[in-house]
DNA sequence: GATGAATGAGAATTCATTCAT
DNA sequence: GATGAATGAATTCTCATTCAT
């Protein structure tokens, strides 16, 4: 009748690496057509399976495009606190952070469209690794502003949380028009902006409070005078 | 699917009011069941129409999709500015503004996560009607600070635009979870937050000891008339 | 680029018309490859319709069995009625519907396994219009039965309910065989032995009468003593 | 799916020892899913084999089915003689046998479903060992009609094969809403019943029929004696 | 102006089965 | 003897969109 279906050549890979293929696939057509337009298929041909074995080791394609993001961020982190750990002063952190958060979305808008419009966004957002590995991610922001506060530099009533989102979300909003296709941004200029935007409203008010010193210069002085008058001296 | 023929009763309806009908069909089904998941069919259904007669109004159903947001956008601006008119102060002004955008979150998640994921990631969304009225939306926000510049209660090196996506990007991303269905959020504490926060930043830092100025002033007269009855002058 | 795709001449059809269109070729593909085997495509082909399109009349394949088998009982039903107004005396009419049953096994075997193994079985089968069907089928059976106790033929403590399930049951179980595709059966021959089997239980034992034994001995004896008065003895 | 490949721990087991862990575990999880419902891998899992393996000692899915039937009609019948073995009387007898299969339907309907809809409907059936084993099952209830006729105490002329499908088909007929899960029914109440419908139609009428036409030849003759007597002759 | 029948093209998924190791 | 990676082939179902009537 119809003659044995030769079967394909079959490459023998370990669990780990088959899914380091599939998920190396999956992420360059994500990245290149996004989620939705991104058919299995394709990934499944770009990592030379059949579409069936990726379900072997992914739920289903939502699962992939998990562990896919999933992947990418355990990357980013470690790198993040190599370069961090080289890096003085709680400006010079701040800005390392946005800068960082910056760059990626420059470097791989795709990705992070991925992880804007379809991670963050779905109900189960909160049970992945993801949400784990963000809030990670972002908690080396709270430390920096943290570690300012602990020495001074910044405001003791700053609102933490607030200013994290405060800046991831100026950071991303600054973007969206690059992530959509449009234009393109200086990563350096605008990290820059927005940590001096962000510190201008955290750093302790020292040569601002130019009143301040005046006025304790002219008590001081007039303390003085009165001492004087009173012939009673300082010790 | 199974109902013998229901020849359809056909009610005649100016343009305008057929189109009304079915953007406020559209706009529920939007709002229950999201973009992808929502079925022109049901659409059509709940305006009591045929799934073709939507395409004689409407292109697609993205097109649909961009005038039902459009729509809104457009009842909501006309009631900004009629609210806003009331308000004096930079600080009320702003204030308002961050509050109107929480509250709109917090009544229509579902119109927002619309806004949010579809249309503005579309690479068409600069093109489109939604894109001017947002522009329109947050250029209040830039003339609120630009009046605070102006009327000397802001700083003047103010960076507009960033002030800007400061504000919304926090806004929003304070908003997440809440949009992504998991917990709740109180519009009007939040909004006192931020607004606190971003003019932390942006006040002009000379007046802001309100206290001190007064109290420096008392006591240097009362020096001065110290120093008067003791017949000691300052040096 | 892709040139657009020429669509395939399309007839039209009213719903009724395009609906049985749909089932007739549904019923030839189950007849011919039962259910599971039968691919919805293999339908689609026959009913000159694409896919999709069976699914604007009919839920999903297991609603387009459902309708299918529904369908055929009703024009047996109709059938049923018919013939059996000609038929007169409750052996008669059992026969006929034993018969009628067996003949549409002979006549329809994949019909009958698509009903036997596929509807009955389903959980749903009670809410199901061939369940009710199916009742009013039987119905006939029980009021036979009923006819003939009430005409004094049948006993009249006869389990109604579990007559039916004795002839139904009796007459499947003869031709799981058939139905398996092994061998065959006379229906005429099967029905009339069924019929009296069945009817072997429950016609009323008129000279079986209990009470007759205790007559037959009281006569016995009064013959006995006529005969003694008489003096003549049995030869 | 996800776990990071689990070293399975190999435990040897003999042939048989491992062929009664699979049947086992197919047992189960026909009986919790259905067959078709049921993958092997949950089959493998449960038995703590790899899929693979089954392969080692079952041809495919359905010959462990047929298998998994096999084994559970293997323990029945044990079951069947030991206890018929202390049962006396046809009635007795039947009833029994009777009001074990519906016990077995009562306690097992789900297995009793794979039977009946997956084994006895495939056309493999009647090479099937289970074939063979039915009969050896449902040829006890012939015997028993047998030594019934034997015994004087049925009817002679009892159709034997028919009476025992009149008996399997009422019992199953009777049992096909519980065995799609419907309701429940009484094993005892229903046994009673079915037997009582049955064996109406095949005992004796010893007492009924024979003495009739005795009797009524009896009378025919007494009347004639007495009509000698009297001189009066029939016309 | 409206209807609603029909399209089409995919897209995810499932699993029994095989076989290199 | 067992493992478990990989196959492959089909199959159901969904819907935006079109267009004859």
């Amino acid at each position: 009748m119809n003659s044995p279906t030769p079967r394909r050549q079959v490459f023998r890979l370990s669990r780990e690496q088959r899914v380091a293929e599939i998920m190396s696939a999956a992420r360059e057509v994500f990245r290149e057509k996004g989620y939705e337009d991104a058919p299995l298929s394709d990934i499944a041909e770009r990592a030379k399976v059949v579409e069936g074995s990726i379900y072997r080791y992914f739920e289903n394609k939502r699962d992939l495009l998990v562990k896919v993001i999933e992947d990418w961020y355990e990357g980013m982190l470690a790198d993040y606190d190599l370069q961090l750990a080289g890096i003085r002063g709680t400006r010079n952190r701040l800005r390392f952070m946005i800068w960082r958060h910056l760059s990626t979305i420059h470097e791989e808008p795709a990705l992070c469209n991925l992880m804007f419009q379809h991670l963050r966004t779905g109900g189960d957002y909160s049970h992945t690794a993801v949400h784990e590995l963000n809030r990670e991610y972002t908690r080396r922001t709270l430390d920096i502003i943290k570690e300012g506060i602990e020495a001074g530099e910044l405001r003791e009533d700053v609102p933490l949380r607030l200013v994290r989102d405060m800046i991831y979300g100026c950071t991303e909003h600054r973007t969206w028009a690059y992530l959509r296709g449009e234009g393109d941004f200086d990563p350096d200029a605008t990290a820059d902006m927005i940590v001096d935007l962000v510190l201008s409203g955290l750093e302790r008010r020292k040569p601002q409070q130019p009143a301040t010193p005046d006025l304790a210069e002219r008590l001081e002085r007039a303390v003085a005078r009165l001492e004087t008058m009173t012939g009673s001296a300082a010790p």
